[in-house]
DNA sequence: TTTATCCTACTACGGGTGTAGAACGATGTC
DNA sequence: GACATCGTTCTACACCCGTAGTAGGATAAA
């Protein structure tokens, strides 16, 4: 498993990775959120280094690479929550849902759809 | 407010002023996770760098320096939280719910105790 | 008073990240 | 064939973090 930290670029690009399927650098470039006006060796940079971390492989295609994404996004998930409950939590998820109730801002409604989450469950989790 | 994107190392430090309300930076030093062997001018860079960002103040006594944090566990907790919402689950506090029952592993008791939890809060959250 | 001690500020360095220009080879165009 | 283009790799730089040595001032000990 490769280490799946990523930061807000990074995610922003492996995200356009996820969606596509695959896609080069200027692929990636242009459909990154408008917000992102970046230079195309800037998207070219971070693709390498996720590269060299095993995030994304890359394939030669003609002269240019595609590249595909060796995570999910549900690894990433899991791993980067993982990683704050960790640090913040002890470890227990539990207590992360206990400070989203308790200690966050939850919009009216969210609490109901976290209910039903957790009625949905209900059955299956033994 | 400051920032309050914090590592773990950071955390640990301020931890440490959580627990004590104030300390030294030999003080936390000495009060820092055992596996933390850090030569105490490592701990006053830290001090001295999160001072800067404002996440703890500093008071002259004596000849030293009295540590103080300017922000509770809690707004850590929040705001880091929060972050990771909006980076990852579109700022949507429910999905990461959603994601802890059904992407990531809750040992057998967590799903009850979030349960209770929620029931627990129907009352008050109108 | 001379010296050892304590404490802080400064300096430094290796990594990672965001950002991008420069160089260079391949390819397409006139 | 000469030139413009595209795409990649290299190099660079500023900034933050983890980590700590060193210098310098103040105080306590001999």
């Amino acid at each position: 498993m490769p280490r799946t930290q990523l930061t807000d670029l990074q995610l922003d690009i492996v995200r356009v990775l996820w969606s596509e399927g695959e896609a080069t650098v200027a692929e990636v470039r242009d459909r990154l959120p408008a917000s992102r006006d970046l230079a195309t060796t800037t998207v070219a940079t971070v693709l390498s280094r996720l590269e060299k971390q095993n995030v994304v492989t890359r394939r030669l295609d003609g002269r240019q690479y595609v590249y595909r994404p060796t995570v999910s996004e549900r690894d990433v998930r899991r791993s980067m929550v993982a990683d704050l409950v960790g640090s913040l939590f002890e470890g227990d998820p539990a207590a992360l849902v206990n400070h989203l109730v308790s200690d966050a801002e939850l919009k009216d409604g969210d609490l109901e759809r976290v209910r039903a989450l957790l009625q949905m469950d209900e059955g299956g989790a033994k």
